[in-house]
DNA sequence: TAGACTATTGACAAATTGTACATACGGTGA
DNA sequence: TCACCGTATGTACAATTTGTCAATAGTCTA
């Protein structure tokens, strides 16, 4: 169940939904290694994601085919990285991930007038 | 898996997010029965919801204590009818949700304004 | 050479969501 | 009266997603 407290951990929730357009966009500035992307989020205020998800973010949108990666062969230091590319697939799905953010926020937006306006009215009743 | 396709069926993923803070708001105007507020979600863009998934939304906002729910004693005509009202903890829901809302939709703007910001600028390269 | 930092991955538990079906009341037409 | 339709709600389980923990691995430094 859980569904428990408001907020469920910081904003994890939310982060999670809009790390996938983000890292398309992200992405679409050029290739990246999966732990630059990981810090590259919290620019878009999707910052403390658990790297996990991050990471099986990209191998998912692999999967589909909106990106590609290969092994960097110049290691700089560290352990070997990983570096992605956006495909043409994968601008097309930042294109249709564009429309959908705006249709969302048309929905947010229809929704929080309705809120307030409902909330000025109620100001002038006395109850 | 399954993560397939774009946009998986319909609206419905997005509209499952927003169905709650809109359940909120319809029944700050009043109070109202389960099926009424199925059918009032599709003035907020979020039509052909499931009905069971409307009703274990209901059932979960009652076990945080967000609503209260009465059988219809004035059985107007069909089944009996749960009737569904707003408590003082879900006006308090409501309000904060309407915050996280603000928020996301200050996060949806930041992404649009940099994809198209990043898009404009792609323009004037000659790749 | 033990520990810290960078990077990525795998596996499994927990939670959420989708869906199909069960139930029940009252009205309508044959 | 019986079959059937539309309204209304609920239950149970399968499918999917998300959270979390731990494993691995290379490099650097004290």
């Amino acid at each position: 169940m859980y569904r428990g407290g408001w907020r469920w951990h910081g904003c994890s929730r939310r982060a999670v939904r809009f790390m996938e357009p983000t890292l398309l966009l992200l992405l679409h500035y050029g290739p990246a290694h999966g732990y630059t992307l990981l810090e590259r989020l919290e620019e878009f205020g999707l910052g403390g994601l658990n790297p996990s998800v991050v990471y099986r973010a990209l191998r998912d949108m692999e999967e589909r085919g909106w990106v590609t990666s290969f092994w960097d062969e110049e290691q700089a230091q560290g352990p070997p990285r990983r570096v992605y590319r956006l495909t043409a697939l994968g601008d097309e799905a930042l294109k249709l991930w564009a429309q959908d953010l705006e249709e969302t926020r048309g929905l947010i937006d229809h929704l929080l007038a309705s809120y307030r306006h409902h909330m000025e009215e109620g100001e002038d009743e006395h109850h």
